[in-house]
DNA sequence: ATATTAAAAGATAACTTTGTCTTTATTTAT
DNA sequence: ATAAATAAAGACAAAGTTATCTTTTAATAT
């Protein structure tokens, strides 16, 4: 559904907001380890994330790392997918048609559409620290490691 | 959603659905121009598609070109999926886990899979038929053209 | 101030997807 | 048989994605 870079982002900010705090940052070697990913590309995600759209935060230096306020833990799980470009992703066209719409649907369209809006519900709803929570609380796992 | 080439792949079989019989077939030509593709990307994708898939049929020659037998029209729309080997990304975890599932399940995936659930059923109770019957019928439309 | 630590930024490489163009094979019509 | 039409196959090019490595910048500790 998502690109590999989407995938990581998602990744290393549910990790970050579970085991992070502004006391105790995690460096992109602890969290390409935790999230089993490609550490330089994943570093080049998270700037994506601290710049202006602001989902995680970080800073540089001894005792630096990257960690995410409670403010932003707070934003929907959609916040990370407009950060990186691929939230129009839930809203397209399944056949490819820019043209497609209410007035003009495609043959798909109908139905399609409310499983788009489902979709969409649910990273509109579901925060960041929801999905943090889960894994804190052992309903959920986020390791991609083989044990 | 699906790549480029699947859209496309989607895109013909519904217009070839839609305008072709065994007696009436239909030219590349007029395939890409229906469904505003590049002409020799989607020639590669309809091969892809007249191998040992069988969603579309083809003959060379003069009279030749692309038809879909009246068997394959019912074939559910996911064969198309298939032949194009994205069927999976209906089934993928979302995070791109591929430990997640029932028994280790990311934290989106209980909610995740509801939607899932749908979709890949969409794609295997639609068939190609009546997709093209909706648009003969005047109820979707498939030109991606500027009007 | 200096050294150290860690992210930011930039250059580059490998791979995949998308797209084009040319040649070949096959079918039909003459 | 030959010519013409058309898809199949193959080689290639352009663009995008994924990934790595090096250099720079900023923050902290000493």
């Amino acid at each position: 559904m998502f690109s590999k870079a989407t995938e990581y982002a998602l990744r290393a900010t549910i990790y970050i907001a579970q085991k992070s705090s502004e006391e105790n940052k995690l460096g992109i070697d602890a969290i390409a380890k935790a999230i089993d990913s490609p550490k330089s590309f994943t570093a080049k995600i998270l700037q994506s994330l601290t710049g202006n759209n602001k989902v995680i935060s970080s800073v540089r230096g001894p005792n630096g790392g990257f960690y995410i306020t409670e403010k932003a833990k707070k934003l929907p799980v959609r916040a990370v997918l407009i950060a990186m470009g691929e939230s129009e992703i839930l809203d397209k066209c399944v056949l490819g048609l820019n043209k497609c719409s209410e007035v003009k649907p495609c043959p798909m369209h109908n139905q399609y559409k409310t499983i788009k809006q489902q979709l969409i519900s649910l990273f509109e709803t579901k925060t960041i620290q929801q999905l943090a929570d889960d894994i804190v609380g052992g309903d959920a796992y986020i390791s991609n490691k083989k044990n």
